[in-house]
DNA sequence: TGACATATAATCATTTTGGATATAACTAAT
DNA sequence: ATTAGTTATATCCAAAATGATTATATGTCA
């Protein structure tokens, strides 16, 4: 229900109104692991932790659109793609104040970070680690490119488990994978980028016959360049 | 990111915020087909529509907690599992005032809306119409009994249509199917489950199999009464 | 007692999948 | 130029899952 004359005028004079966030889980993939972009908190609370980026809803603003603002602003990125994952509301997620998040996810090529990372030194690329490689509940870590297990701010970790697992979820009856990747790309890099997300090797065959059979995909005639072995086809994505 | 000392204090000074809701997507299957139950609206906007129940999420209370309480005030229902499913925010999908909500839905046994049904002649359980068989998009029409379309309050029918496609593509992997059932049933009766919300009809022998090989259920022994033939083994769910 | 309707089991063909092998194509070193 | 090395691609086979049919079991009811 929505709000009705009574219930709205309550609403707006004597309840109180909760504030509203979007968070963004942009995740790549580095070395073969999953990554999310995070960010320095400065402030109390949480301050010296990791935040996923995020921002206000404004007033007049879509929930996707609040979300498309924080991946320009906060993360200097375009939004090609960009998914709602879950909306987090426990009243002492954030001590001083009720703040309602609803939480985003995307994949982006690794590259389309570094504008990001250089501008603002205090934006990491997390490797995100999960308690089980077939794990599918619970939190993950996320730690440093040196190692070091980083502080997450809020209930944070538990937006990042989450986004983990719908991608897992998600990856073989959607096409989420090839956001990750260039125009053109090979059967191994798409193979390599699943086999990054499932944190699981998969068997090349049966996996190039799926991708194939799913008519997703379709070959250009054109090879790889630069390889030191027989150069694999580019395939692109259909339409 | 969660509220920054500056931005909190600009968002509780300055910047308004909106309300925020829960609506219930509470479904059931009548005769074969999936229904939700709706509720006739008095006021304005959208008066003499239908709607979600729902209601306003209290500034200390968590949005499952919200969603329990409006199952149990509005639909007179004890809440066994509730579960989110999206959050809609479009600026305008309330016109009076900035309303996002936080909708649930909920599988129930057909027999739990009697309560509700009685008590308040505004509820009505609404046969829903999917555009197509198969389809995975869209939203999806509501028609009471006697077969009269039913018109939709705000975004509701985005929420339902939403709710539909959650709900199939859940179905297999995923054990609600079972909320529908009494504690005792037969593998007719949850294939015939199965059925009404895939909307499609299923390999009986196949069906048998996969279920049994997921170890999910268990053969109690007993049988069923109350048949004209051969009476089928009652099963109940493991744990 | 036997016709009937459905549950359950068993069977077989088809498709999908996992895994291994063989061949092709390219680089780089000899 | 030739050959070793590496990976792509194609082919093949066994194992598993699935679809569909048939046979048997077990109850009701005339």
């Amino acid at each position: 229900m929505t709000a009705s004359p009574n219930s709205r005028s309550e609403a707006q004079a004597a309840f109180p109104r909760p504030s509203v966030t979007v968070d963004l889980v942009l995740m790549s993939i580095i070395d073969g692991r999953l990554a999310a972009l995070l960010q320095l908190r400065g402030e109390q609370p949480c301050a010296g932790s990791w935040a996923l980026p995020g921002g206000f809803v404004g007033i007049d603003e879509s929930l996707d659109d609040a979300a498309k603002r924080v991946l320009a602003t906060k993360a200097k990125m375009e939004g090609n793609w960009l998914e709602q994952l879950y909306t987090f509301g426990k009243p002492d997620r954030d001590l001083r104040a009720r703040v309602i998040t609803v939480a985003y996810f995307a994949l982006l090529p690794g590259d389309e970070f570094g504008a990001a990372l250089r501008n603002d030194d205090d934006l990491v690329l997390a490797e995100l680690t999960m308690p089980c490689e077939g794990e599918v509940g619970g939190p993950v870590g996320a730690c440093s490119i040196d190692g070091a297990e980083l502080a997450l701010a809020f209930d944070h970790a538990d937006i990042l488990g989450l986004a983990v697992r719908r991608l897992r979820g998600k990856l073989d009856y959607s096409r989420i994978a090839f956001a990750l990747l260039p125009d053109l790309f090979t059967l191994r890099q798409l193979q390599d980028v699943h086999e990054a997300i499932l944190g699981v090797q998969l068997n090349k065959p049966a996996f190039r016959r799926r991708m194939l059979d799913k008519g997703w995909i379709e070959g250009t005639g054109a090879r790889e360049t630069g390889a030191s072995f027989r150069p694999a086809e580019l395939y692109r994505v259909k339409q």
